[in-house]
DNA sequence: GGAGTCTATGTCAAATACGACATAGCTGGC
DNA sequence: GCCAGCTATGTCGTATTTGACATAGACTCC
């Protein structure tokens, strides 16, 4: 069947090489961490170049104060999605999120 | 107390020009979906370019052909962690992940 | 020192996204 | 034709993420 033999190729993916994956896969998470970092700067920075307060930025998005706080913590429980959002959601032009890629580049 | 203030506020909030906050919201949507669509599409090239099949992404992120799919499909369960992730994994230099984001300007 | 504002942190039920699986369609080589 | 590999789509149980809420700390102004 095919499915079968998707499952015996993805479990021989597991075994070669799974030292190598882990190590990419690590790489990959730290590359979107460090992406998430530094766009969450990138939120705190606009929200506060713009004057609002968390409970606005929160409106504006219609999330919760809480939240907002939690992603500019780069709290664990926060997904880009909600960065990127806050990030509209505080009007940032195009050079502010430039400017966030600049620590990664 | 505070939170019944907050919780004051943010219904005020609401009344008070829904209508602009919708249209406000929806834009920001809109913004969302575009820099989906276009990380999406750096998803499906970049795969493209380095000659690797879905399964082979998949494995390389520790995901499913079918979430692979999903993906390039701009399947609306599909969260952007994964797409940046898939992006990630398919090898974008950071470079195709910055010029797909400064879409948002 | 009390009141107001802003931010941080923890909890929780509900919503959403996930991988896995099944299966179908499509294409190209035999 | 048939088979193989690749991709698309739907479903499902589980895991993660969410907004809302409570509450606490820091700081200012009266």
């Amino acid at each position: 069947m095919k499915a079968s033999k998707l499952k015996r190729l993805q479990a021989a993916g597991w075994k070669a090489g799974s030292a190598a994956e882990f190590l990419g896969l690590s790489g990959q998470e730290a590359a979107l961490v460090d992406l998430k970092l530094a766009l969450v700067t990138a939120v705190r920075a606009t929200r506060r170049k713009r004057g609002i307060s968390q409970i606005d930025l929160a409106q504006r998005m219609r999330s919760s104060q809480s939240r907002i706080a939690k992603i500019e913590a780069g709290d664990a429980s926060v997904s880009l999605d909600l960065i990127v959002r806050a990030l509209i959601a505080a009007g940032a032009s195009q050079k502010d999120v430039q400017r966030a890629f600049i620590a990664i580049g």
